[in-house]
RNA sequence: GGGGGAUUUCCCGAGCGGCCAAAGGGGGCAGACUGUAAAUCUGUUGUCACUGACUUCGGUGGUCCGAAUCCACCAUCCCCCA
């Protein structure tokens, strides 16, 4: 149940009540794909770092271990040991990021398995099936994410596609959740707005799933491709459509300047490999700006990443060795790395929901926007 | 004591008379990364007055129009025989 609390200018502070917890919004996600996210990261970390949803992706949890062990074992919350909110991607990202590997039908998708080659299946039912055994939180509809720029005639029928491919996933996931045995009864579902980089499909796409009355609404397919300023514009187009009523969720976004720019349009929820992979390459977010820890210029430089920062990172270890593990590649850098940018991003949302408290986003936009996207000074 | 093989740019290593400032790795330096097939990918890595010039392939001297490549001697290392 989605409460909101304020609004400045398009701006939301809201609060979302699940069966795992409060989520307050704006959100940033952080991203476990496979049950974890990348660099060494666990639930006791994610805690640290004050992660309020974690995300993993059903396409990878299905193939690897399989979601029925995953269920056998309690459902994946208790399987990771998080006892907070999780959302479940549906595998709709993998239609787009392992397109040489699938053939799409009006039933689904049939991909070659990254792993092994073999052919599986996946369409908006076996998605339920498999989000339900995982007993996530929220459970993503199963889209089409398409590149862009895509043809108009191929976004069109694609996202008429993912909105038949929505109603299907509705009623499996009332038919699962009816189910005695069924991991998470009361797991929610957020149908995904596509359209490519065409306002009018995408406006018309919006108003037949806001029709539908999921959850929660997410816009997909941005950031595939086209300019931000696309992507603002898409934003922008859509997100009068958008129930006021039902968190919002800009699917694989983005960098820091991204969010802020996003929240201003009136977007909720956010999730992104970005903090996790940049950190696994040394590229770090700061309050300065970004910085790239393993630049020689730190080999000798014993502050911590961001004095202003107060990740487990910084309130322990220096820049210079943090840079030492990272270039001697030991596991320990890109954890200490992951944690930082994973802090950071929670941190930042945060604080855009103090400013939004406080009557003070206008400000707070203003002065970021400026700092975010530049590379740090010192 | 006798015989054979090596020595290449930061490292390993290709090169066997011109197309060589010298392949390919590694390392270094920098960049990218947006619902994670991503511990991946890209650029760069002798010097400079940089679409050209200069210095470089253990050392010195030679042969040749031309040498990292051929010859002589020297140095260092490795292997085999006594």
């Amino acid at each position: 149940m989605f409460t909101l609390i304020k609004k400045e200018g398009r701006a939301r502070r809201g609060r979302f009540e699940t069966v795992h917890g409060v989520i307050e919004t704006p959100v940033f996600m952080n991203v476990g794909t496979c049950g974890t996210v990348k660099g060494g990261i666990s639930a006791l970390d994610l805690r640290e770092v004050g992660c309020q949803v974690e995300l993993s992706n059903t396409y990878h949890l299905h193939l690897r271990p399989g979601d029925r062990l995953i269920k056998e074992l309690g459902g994946l919350h208790r399987f990771m040991n998080w006892d907070r909110p999780i959302l479940t991607d549906s595998g709709g990202f993998q239609v787009f990021s392992l397109a040489p590997l699938r053939r799409i039908t009006e039933e689904g998708v049939r991909f070659a398995s990254h792993i092994d080659g073999r052919r599986i299946f996946m369409g908006p039912e076996e998605s339920m099936q498999i989000q339900s055994n995982l007993g996530s939180t929220i459970a993503m509809a199963f889209d089409e994410c398409v590149s862009n720029p895509s043809p108009y005639d191929y976004v069109k029928e694609s996202s008429e596609r993912t909105v038949r491919w929505l109603v299907r996933c509705k009623s499996e996931l009332a038919r699962l959740n009816s189910l005695p045995g069924t991991v998470n009864p009361r797991q929610l579902l957020f149908g995904i707005n596509q359209g490519g980089t065409y306002e009018d499909l995408r406006i018309d796409n919006m108003k037949k799933i806001a029709a539908l009355d999921c959850d929660g609404y997410a816009i997909g397919g941005l950031a595939v491709g086209e300019e931000a300023d696309v992507m603002y514009a898409i934003i922008s187009a859509v997100e009068p459509f958008m129930p006021e009523d039902r968190p919002r969720y800009l699917m694989g976004v983005g960098t820091p300047l991204n969010i802020l720019e996003s929240v201003n349009l009136g977007v909720d929820f956010f999730d992104c490999v970005m903090p996790s992979r940049n950190a696994r390459h040394g590229n770090l977010f700061t309050w300065g700006g970004k910085m790239n820890i393993k630049n020689e210029k730190y080999a000798a430089d014993p502050r911590p990443i961001d004095p202003g920062c107060g990740c487990p990172a910084c309130r322990n270890f220096s820049r210079a060795y943090i840079r030492h593990l990272l270039k001697a590649e030991e596991m320990l850098g890109m954890r200490l790395a992951v944690l930082h940018n994973l802090y950071f991003y929670n941190e930042f949302a945060a604080r855009i929901r103090s400013a939004l408290d406080e009557g003070t986003f206008r400000e707070f936009y203003t002065r970021y926007r400026e700092v975010l996207g530049e590379r740090r000074e010192d």
